[in-house]
DNA sequence: TATTGTTATACTCTATAACTATA
DNA sequence: TATAGTTATAGAGTATAACAATA
């Protein structure tokens, strides 16, 4: 079956299937962990902003209050993170466990050793410059971080 | 909140990012044909593909027969494509009708115009160095082309 | 009143498993 | 037996809409 088509003009497109390579060798990489490379996002976001409440997350994440109310509890099911108390009495504040701070170093390790074999095949000069074009590419203009699709109530 | 982490090491990660953006604009420019990226591409196909079957398709796109079938079936809902009598009994030839065929020209000509605006801080040089790199990271290596996840019975 | 967490429910896209009718 | 299409069902990830407690 004939797969080149129209669409093979469209950088878009190109960035599309690349992604498509990247996050499956991603996903498999971290599956040992029980993470998607999703989740491993939103930990890290997490450990970077110890004390974050939910809503906060979810911005960040872009999705709502109510898939990020899922995502938090996975992620503490699996003893990564807990909610403690926070500000205010409505509002909860999210730390990663010890648990959590001692598994994260191995996953950045798997997801790190995925992002290099799958980009072996460029030079380090070509990784440095395909990293200048995308991001010169911009910055999420409209909406969408990460995961989602469409806005909140 | 801090955004900024552990990930912007990652080509996967500024990959996946670009594709957000691209995918949401591209998105929102198919909206008013009532089509996704996704449809366009199997749409897509089966015009270059003329009698393929519902299976072939579902292939090319890395989805099982059972998803193909509801693929197919929007889209012959639409109007866009139909079922026409194949080889044999069991197996249907996919073609374009004849509203397909006028619709696809204002839907290409949407999509490049968001592919274009949206990659218009890159220079042409800067672009066609992008595709150049993006080829180079290789085609999709354990399967998946397009949307989908896992594997087939 | 507005906001945070929460719950119930639904939608989209995908999958698996089984059935049927061919081949 | 194997394959194409089909159907029913389920799961992952998202959304909307409501409610209670708190601000």
């Amino acid at each position: 079956m004939k797969t080149g088509h129209d669409l093979d003009a469209l950088l878009g497109y190109a960035i599309r299937r690349a992604e498509v390579t990247m996050l499956g060798d991603a996903r498999r990489a971290l599956e040992p962990f029980g993470l998607t490379p999703a989740r491993l996002t939103a930990l890290l976001l997490i450990r970077n902003n110890p004390g974050c409440d939910q809503t906060a997350l979810g911005r960040a994440l872009s999705i709502n209050r109510s898939s990020a109310m899922k995502l938090v509890n996975l992620l503490a099911e699996r003893g990564l993170i807990e909610r403690r108390a926070g500000r205010n009495l409505r509002t909860n504040a999210l730390h990663m466990t010890s648990d959590g701070e001692a598994a994260i170093d191995a996953m950045l390790d798997a997801i790190g050793e995925s992002d290099r074999r799958m980009s072996a095949r460029l030079t380090e000069a070509e990784r440095r410059s395909l990293f200048t074009l995308l991001h010169k590419l911009g910055a999420p203009r409209a909406s969408r971080t990460h995961g989602g699709s469409r806005t909140e109530s």
